[in-house]
DNA sequence: ACGATGACGTTAT
DNA sequence: TATAACGCCATCG
């Protein structure tokens, strides 16, 4: 039999990203820093956002479901506009935003359980 | 291989 | 609210 076992779980930072993201419920939100840590790398918040960059558009990961620590859209460094196409599909599921459109974390962060938690990092 | 630069960020001041 | 400093990583010359 073989040495050892590929994992059932995402083991390797990128994937377990998206994993992770994927778990976002609809209508809630979470930010690249929870993203990160949650997946071991409380410092690479930044790399999450590269991650979600390099997805493709037939992807099923919810991607817009991820903002930054203000609660706001960050920007892209490519004029195209994929900014606006995020709010809108945030408040299709029902998240408002503020006069300065910024989104109350307070009501619409995700707050994962410990179950979630350890799942995250452990197998299921 | 190495330093500089930019990126869908975060925190402290 | 605005600005600075920091940290991790891919890309480029």
């Amino acid at each position: 039999m073989s040495g050892r076992t590929p994992p059932k779980q995402p083991q390797n930072f990128d994937a377990l990203v998206l994993h992770l993201v994927g778990r976002i419920p609809k209508g809630c939100v979470a930010t690249y820093g929870q993203i990160a840590a949650l997946a071991g790398k409380p410092r690479n918040s930044r790399q999450v956002g590269k991650i979600l960059g390099r997805l493709s558009s037939k992807s099923t990961v919810p991607w817009h479901r991820v903002v930054n620590a203000q609660g706001r859209i960050s920007q892209r460094a490519e004029p195209h506009g994929t900014e606006s196409l995020q709010r809108r599909l945030l408040e299709a599921e029902g998240i408002t935003f503020t006069k300065s459109g910024r989104i109350r974390m307070m009501a619409f962060a995700w707050e994962p359980s410990i179950e979630e938690f350890l799942g995250s990092r452990l197998k299921s």
